[in-house]
DNA sequence: CGAACGTTCCACCTTCAGGTTGAATATCGC
DNA sequence: GCGATATTCAACCTGAAGGTGGAACGTTCG
């Protein structure tokens, strides 16, 4: 019934160590499947559907050359999950603003 | 055995429509579990248990007064998570900065 | 061609997330 | 004290997440 969002996905592929790890790795350059799974301490076929989600969030590239399946980075979803939480920060910290304001109009009466 | 890191509670409980509505919510000013519950399209006790989740994440606060029970935001560990995103878009675009110099380098052989 | 390699697909298991309902607990107001 | 209100606790269900191992598939190389 529920479509999820992209920011769904992102935050989601985010929320986990392993899925950290390798956007980290990736941040440094493009790897094969392999390269990322062999400091992990899983099977490559953990690792294999930790890059499927990673996909999902758009978070990841895959580009094919025979055999090896190359992963790049793609850093445009993470905007939109530093947008929101920026935005909240905003609002929250506008908020404390006015309620200072408001502390200080009392303290004038 | 895996210790769930703070960071991890983080991005998990931001990772659900849901709970991000409320943090919207609250970030305009505590309210009481009621009030949060009322416009979402779930039981209470739903509405319960991801004030739990954020409450887990630190990303809220829970204030008892009598029967009632006054939620307001804490904005903390969004700064971690804003850190985190920062520090892969960082990473990430001084890598293309570097292959770029790269090119520019092949170009002028 | 045939063996080794890189990766995925499939079946399975266990844990947990997110929802439900119903009962329990604590407080408020008459 | 009693009924209404606010919230949680407990049991349960369904589906998805994260892991495993083994079979399958395409590619490379001798």
């Amino acid at each position: 019934m529920e479509r999820s969002s992209q920011l769904d996905h992102t935050l989601l592929a985010l929320a986990d160590p392993t899925r950290r790890r390798i956007l980290a790795r990736l941040s440094k350059g493009e790897a094969r499947v392999t390269e990322l799974a062999a400091p992990l301490p899983m099977s490559l076929n953990a690792v294999s559907k930790h890059i499927k989600v990673l996909e999902r969030a758009k978070l990841v590239r895959r580009n094919v050359r025979g055999r090896d399946h190359y992963l790049s980075l793609d850093a445009r979803p993470l905007d939109q999950a530093a947008l929101w939480i920026e935005t909240q920060r905003a609002q929250w910290s506008q908020r404390l603003r006015k309620l200072d304001e408001l502390l200080q109009e009392e303290d004038r009466k």
